[in-house]
DNA sequence: CACAAAGTGGGGAAAAGTGGGGAGAGTGAG
DNA sequence: CTCACTCTCCCCACTTTTCCCCACTTTGTG
């Protein structure tokens, strides 16, 4: 379980460090790849392994296709040196812009890093805000278990 | 498992370095071949036998005839010289339209050679186009389901 | 306040990628 | 049949990138 928001920097060489705590939750297989509005998201290996069911083949339909390749082209298998970090590639800081500093935030089974405008819209909220995003979140899902 | 994209340049003489990381993967018996939206597709040796299902016999639609010609007709087998690098047969860059340089991508099962315009088409979106499209997906699967 | 753990930054060796020369096989024309 | 030409493949040299290592700073804890 991952928890909590922390702010690392990013070094010339695209290097950042992974927060201790996260680290020792993260065996070797853990992949790197885009996510949702913009941000870059870490899988344990047990989590990316529900993504692989998406292959491609003959009889893949094309936006399972796209997909598939914007999913795994943009992805790399985390690899971290002696002090922790791992390299953040130029196409995965260009899409999250990412440039000298991230916020890196466990998000129960997923770690996901965020630039610091993107991250200040998405996951900083009012208590308003919170509240009506709740609500709605509930309403949702009492609809769909009709 | 092949993941991430790299831009290589294609010589004159249409040899092109496939990364390292890939290159350790992809035992004897790799096949290229010509792949959907003009690309150009790699299959390691487990991969390929599952394309093999597809045979010519007097039993065989039209359709399948015409895409087993095209499919077989313009593979190849990989053959490596000692820098890691595969000759691209004239038929194949006309085909993918590749002349200088090539995006070579890992897409889980496969990789995929891409000239620059059509990578940048398909594979590079913005942060917006992909949460809409993992959400289409995402969308599909779910409607499937029931 | 001292020590340990975590994070930051940079230099250098090793690996990966790029480009071209030239030998040998195959092809076609004289 | 022979010569010239092309194409393929192998080899060598150079450039660029990666990653491994070391040292320093900051943060947290007893």
């Amino acid at each position: 379980m991952f928890l909590g928001t922390y702010r690392h920097s990013v070094d010339t060489k695209g290097r950042v460090a992974i927060p201790a705590r996260f680290r020792e939750q993260l065996p070797s297989g853990t992949v790197i790849s885009k996510g949702a509005e913009g941000c870059l998201q870490v899988y344990p290996p047990t989590e990316w392994a529900q993504e692989q069911g998406l292959r491609l083949g003959s009889t893949t339909p094309a936006e399972e296709r796209r997909l598939a390749r914007m999913m795994f082209g943009a992805a790399r298998e985390c690899e971290f040196d002696a002090q922790g970090r791992i390299v953040l590639s130029a196409d995965q800081r260009q899409y999250a812009g990412i440039t000298a500093t991230a916020w890196i935030v466990g998000v129960n089974n997923l770690i996901e890093i965020w630039n610091d405008e993107q991250w200040r819209r998405i996951g900083d909220a009012t208590p308003e805000e919170y509240t009506r995003i709740q609500d709605q979140v509930a309403e949702r899902r009492r609809a769909q278990r009709t």
